[in-house]
DNA sequence: GTGTTCCTAATGCTTATACT
DNA sequence: AGTATAAGCATTAGGAACAC
């Protein structure tokens, strides 16, 4: 009986669910990420009680689920979200009248206190590490310095990096168009001279250095530290993509996390919840260092809500410009004296 | 064995809103 | 107006699987 119970409230709830979702997706056009988010919370949430219709709860069972998330060690956060999620679901229920159910059960929970953390970035001295480090010893320098140097000229996120095609890259007017970063806006940086030659190099032919130029490549398998511009890994079908892994394939953020981990960790940067977002904190407290100002930061960082291309053309471009020539990487060169040093290794 | 992806729980970051 | 919290959107991390 039991059983059978618990199987027609969790159909219930299912039901619940998959209408609410539907709620967020059509009618608040909630992004992907969202939906993916706040359907396990809710997931977790109904588990939690399964034998129960969850519009029957009342405000001591979200109470008292809130504190089995506490029990079970969830960081304040989780626990917040977790009961904002609810609280929104219940919202939902509570706003349309085909259901009895006429109070938030979730309304007057209170959050948890989130403790103030200092956020993680690389210093200048580290940063110049990581780019002549991937020089000196990358299997794939010439894609891996641009990966890189994108990240720290641009600020941009791994999910913005991942997703840029060649054609997002104008070397002519030198910007970099960013399209649907977070939140579905895009956006356009500026691209420093630097970042230029190092996007170049990787996209024309990818080869460090001329006398390199002369050899004949055999196979794939030759793509190596001097040789590894686009073009070696693309495959038959080119989406355009403009960073790919060695199989050709478009990168996943977790390749890239992994990538920027190894190399933090030969090249004895790595440390504890050093992530690839610390690449963007650390391009834009470089900046900032320099004095540059917050409203420009908010045009290179995207934090502005610059929704469209022609919006951002109309704010002084040049001014811009003028910012990132002042980031302290901006005259950081590929530096031709190592090529003697990788040369007689 | 290395580089990469896939899966998924956990949590950080950014923007919107509420409160004072 | 400035700060705190909520809501919304994204990244991080760990481990298994897999291609080369």
């Amino acid at each position: 009986m039991q059983n059978v119970l618990s199987i027609v409230k969790a159909n219930v709830n299912d039901l619940y669910l998959r209408e609410y979702l539907l709620y967020l997706k059509s009618d608040k056009g909630a992004r992907p990420k969202t939906l993916i988010g706040y359907e396990a919370d809710l997931r977790r949430f109904m588990n939690h009680f399964s034998t129960r219709d969850v519009l029957e709860l009342r405000q001591q069972d979200i109470r008292e689920y809130k504190f089995s998330l506490v029990d079970a060690g969830l960081a304040p956060r989780t626990v917040n979200r977790a009961i904002s999620v609810i609280r929104s679901f219940y919202e939902y229920f509570v706003d349309h009248d085909d259901y009895a159910i006429a109070k938030n059960p979730a309304k007057h929970i209170q959050g948890m206190k989130v403790p103030k953390t200092v956020p993680i970035t690389l210093g200048e001295q580290q940063a110049k590490t990581l780019l002549d480090g991937i020089m000196l010893t990358g299997r794939y320098a010439v894609r891996d310095y641009a990966i890189f140097a994108t990240f720290l000229f641009t600020g941009v996120r791994v999910s913005e990096l991942i997703a840029l095609k060649t054609y997002d890259v104008n070397f002519e007017e030198g910007y970099i168009h960013v399209r649907d970063g977070k939140g579905g806006k895009d956006r356009v940086i500026p691209m420093i001279p630097q970042l230029a030659n190092a996007l170049q190099l990787y996209l024309q032919n990818g080869i460090v250095y001329e006398e390199i130029q002369k050899k004949k490549r055999k196979s794939r398998h030759e793509i190596n530290r001097y040789r590894c511009g686009r073009k070696y890994f693309v495959t038959d079908e080119d989406d355009q993509t403009l960073f790919l892994t060695k199989y050709g394939k478009p990168y996943s953020e977790k390749g890239i996390d992994w990538l920027f981990k190894s190399y933090a960790k030969k090249l004895g940067i790595y440390k504890d919840g050093l992530s690839l977002h610390a690449l963007r904190r650390s391009c834009l407290t470089f900046l900032h260092k320099q004095g540059v100002d917050l409203f420009v930061l908010r045009e290179i960082s995207g934090h502005a809500r610059v929704q469209t291309l022609e919006h951002y053309l109309a704010i002084d471009t040049s001014k811009v410009m003028d910012a990132m020539k002042r980031h302290p990487l901006h005259s950081h060169q590929l530096d031709h004296g190592l090529v003697e040093m990788v040369r007689s290794r």
